[in-house]
DNA sequence: GGCAAATTACTGCCCCGGCAGCAATTCAGG
DNA sequence: CCTGAATTGCTGCCGGGGCAGTAATTTGCC
């Protein structure tokens, strides 16, 4: 007894399939606004995060964005290639590789979160604070509903 | 003047992100309950937009999904591959390809609504119908937003 | 009728992400 | 102290998706 029937199901009503539409959109949004500067959407994320010192290891990354650890592997290596990123070799804990923003990576982060920014607010053009808080609530609970 | 300023934001915040951790999680509910039947979720969209009757050429179902057809294209590939869709060459208008369920296509595809509206009644547990309204709306307005 | 423009499908190349398996290393319990 | 378990990062392999370029075909317009 849930909200979707086999015999009324169609794709282009379900929720998923929305979901998958706006994050396709989003991506676009984003890597749109900070293509200029070299980077994906995906990848200042991952700058954004390590400039803020949230935690400078793949694994803290991977645990904190769900992200699988070879994904994260790979993830590094474009950001290394690009010259943004440098891995150090941990000595305390020699499994851990610590990833620190190169001087051309931190100068580039700095930018990073106005553009996200603008890109998201084009997107909720026409959103109340409210509006965004009941949004960001119901994808809350369908997350919460998936573990 | 938006709802994401530069100054405060984080990544883990942001809608952006969470549509993102939400669309793989769609995908692996639906994914883990079409699995037994040897396709994956994306893949099941294909099959029941055609068993509908929707369209059959892979540049409807292209424009209806938001699709590039170069994707199409390797998505068709495998369901052919799997023997549960078929390319018949259109004799009408020879650019096009008409594709046609196999009957163990069609078989299959009868079974696909009832698991896909299974996995996405999980995610909604505890929603109202209008909640779920709701969150279409939001979802609806940023994707008007996008274009 | 003939030629330019549009449509359809395909290909190569790229980025994003999961899964499984692996080696190196660290940690915990006997 | 030593051995088994856990952690960390890497690799191969796969599916999903975009972009650009191409060939075949159709269509529309002069």
């Amino acid at each position: 007894m849930g909200l979707y029937r086999a015999e009324t199901y169609r794709v282009e009503d379900s929720v998923g399939f929305m979901i998958t539409r706006l994050r396709a959109a989003v991506f676009a949004a984003v890597d749109r606004e900070v293509a200029p500067w070299g980077v994906s959407s995906a990848q200042a994320a991952i700058l954004i995060y390590i400039a803020h010192g949230r935690g400078n290891r793949a694994a803290d990354i991977a645990r904190d964005y769900s992200y699988d650890t070879g994904s994260m592997t790979r993830m590094i290596d474009r950001l290394v290639q690009k010259g943004l990123l440098r891995r150090v070799r941990d000595a305390a804990d020699r499994r851990s590789v610590r990833l620190e923003l190169t001087v051309k990576g931190g100068k580039l982060t700095q930018r990073l979160p106005a553009v996200a920014a603008r890109a998201l607010n084009g997107l909720l053009r026409g959103f109340t604070r409210a509006e965004l808080g009941g949004l960001k609530g119901y994808l809350g609970r369908m997350l919460a509903n998936a573990d």
